[in-house]
RNA sequence: GGCCCCAUCGUCUAGUGGCCUAGGACAUUGCCCUCUCACGGCGAAAACCCGGGUUCGAACCCCGGUGGGGUCACCA
């Protein structure tokens, strides 16, 4: 389904780190144009100096190519519609805005701030909604706009709405929209500072780049018929428009740093995998029918059709997402896992790094061991722990509730025995000498498995205690079971 | 407040007038498996916001209300 007409693009501003709720815009992008075999662009919307960092363009390069999401056009990438960032392309807006004057679509408007605000005010105390139309500055005379600036008069340069009619944006996820034109002001198209809006910047572009579609997310809603307006007035066809929920954070207000995680940084630092962050995202309003929902990149977009996709918010679930993460987590092989786990070990100072140079095949298979058992990345140093290291420290309450009981006390310093006298250390000879002495003893081999379990790995929980042993080394089991056996002797008898 | 959008289990959703005694997934929970945990298997509880229409028949269509969200800048 190849089709060059087809063009979208994400367009952030570098004003912070990358958002779920962008990420998940430019998601969608993305997985339109790969279904439609179309253009997916890239262009950064930094017309507001003050707020824009080059810190910001960076991080929002590396967090969309983190999560796989590469765009065809755009920075560093190039492209026939460049440039793609807005500040290199102030040249194009003056040139545009100079049109919409010539052609009495848009006029010099002189008002100082202080007198909009005072006419906001105004119309606010009265009880109208502020909608500011020009005044005198409308319909003046050329001569006394010309002079006004040649005297030195700051000015900005405003869009001449039309004062009836209406401005119909027609949206794939909502139908059409109707917008009276006599609630939409002359807004401002170009600031005093000869610099465009972001209204008449992105409108301007997204013609001038050919965009097919438009998907954004949908606070833009209310700015697009403007947007349509200014697309009319410089003569250009409309894009396809399609608005797309936001991202609700459980209390069902947007979503932001106070709800924890709200960004893709963050989210990788919390041991997310990106092919996770992108499955769930994906599914977050996407309308995907509901019988499965562990997708690859290239099946989400085999199955992606804007028109599905909700039109109503989505919370974000973070259960969910590290459900689906787990599924990812679970799906690595036991060597990649080790790979991820290498350096998080030796970041968090568990692991000794040169102990893992030489020592990545156990690694290996103790990822093989614990890996049902992950949900986060980020899981795995403490479920690692005591599969390194000597003597363990021990909970003394936990101790006792595991010890101080008649059969553990009379049997585990046999039990230790016999493990030492093992010949080979291997699960199943570890099995049958525990399993062995339970039998002999007529009792469950539970009664001996769980303070074992505790002496060797300091927890209740572990994966099975055979393999774990093995695992572990004889060596290393030992000295446990017989530090634990020692502490058991000074267990005070009641 | 004006304008705009939205409304199915706690959450994400399926559903486009009869197939719905409303399906799935996550979360919750019972049981089974079992050396604990996890996995897995089998169950349970859990929703069509309200009120009017239209229709032989509405979760699905229309209107109103309510609720939630967005937006009202020389920010994007």
């Amino acid at each position: 389904m190849d089709n060059p007409k087809v063009r979208v693009r994400y367009a952030p501003s570098p004003t912070g780190m990358l958002h779920v709720g962008g990420v998940r815009t430019a998601l969608f992008n993305w997985l339109f144009a790969r279904k439609m075999g179309g253009a997916y662009v890239l262009r950064i919307e930094d017309t507001d100096l003050a707020r824009s960092t080059e810190e910001s363009v960076e991080q929002l390069k590396s967090s969309l190519r983190w999560i796989g999401l590469d765009w065809d056009e755009g920075p560093e990438i190039g492209g026939d519609h460049g440039p793609y960032r807005q500040t290199e392309r102030f040249d194009l807006y003056r040139e545009a805005a100079k049109k919409l004057l010539d052609t009495g679509h848009a006029y010099h408007d002189f008002a100082t701030t202080e007198e909009l605000a005072a006419l906001r005010d105004k119309a606010r105390t009265e009880g109208r909604p502020p909608i500011y139309t020009g005044g005198e500055y409308r319909d003046m005379e050329p001569r006394e706009t010309q002079n006004r600036i040649e005297a030195g008069e700051p000015y900005t340069v405003r869009f001449k709405t039309p004062r009836e009619g209406q401005t119909v944006v027609e949206d794939l996820i909502r139908g059409p929209v109707t917008f009276e034109n006599v609630n939409i002001e002359d807004f401002v198209i170009m600031k005093s500072s000869d610099t465009p809006t972001y209204n008449f910047a992105a409108a301007y572009d997204d013609a001038a780049m050919e965009m097919s579609h438009v998907i954004r997310g949908d606070d833009h809603l209310s700015n697009t018929p403007r947007q349509v307006l200014i697309h009319e007035a410089l003569g250009y066809g409309l894009p396809a428009f399609a608005h797309v929920p936001q991202v609700l954070g459980p209390d069902k207000k947007k979503l932001s740093k106070r709800h924890g995680a709200a960004s893709v940084e963050e989210f990788a630092e919390q041991g997310i995998l990106p092919e996770a962050l992108f499955n769930y995202l994906a599914l977050l309003g996407a309308g995907y029918a509901a019988d499965e929902e562990i997708f690859a990149p290239n099946e989400l977009a085999k199955r992606f059709r804007i028109e599905k996709v909700s039109g109503n918010p989505a919370v974000f679930d973070e259960k969910k997402l590290t459900a689906i993460n787990a599924v990812y987590l679970h799906r690595q092989s036991p060597e990649e896992l080790a790979m991820l786990a290498a350096p998080m070990l030796a970041e968090s100072g568990t692991v000794d790094a040169a102990e893992l140079q030489h020592d990545m095949p156990r690694l290996t298979q103790i990822m093989a061991l614990l890996k049902e058992r992950l949900n986060r990345a980020t899981d795995i140093p403490d479920s690692v722990t005591y599969f390194y290291g000597g003597e363990l420290e021990y909970d003394p309450e936990e101790f006792q509730k595991q010890f101080d009981k008649e059969f553990v006390k009379e049997n585990f310093p046999e039990l230790v025995a016999r493990l030492e006298a093992l010949p080979d250390w291997t699960e199943a000879t570890i099995e049958e000498a525990i399993r062995g002495l339970a039998a002999e003893k007529e009792k469950g081999a539970r009664h001996l498995i769980h303070p074992l379990r505790f002496a060797v790995t300091g927890r209740t929980v572990s994966a099975g205690l055979f393999e774990t042993l093995q695992l572990l080394g004889r060596e290393r089991s030992l000295l446990r079971t017989r530090h634990a056996a020692e502490k058991l002797r000074q267990l005070p008898t009641q």
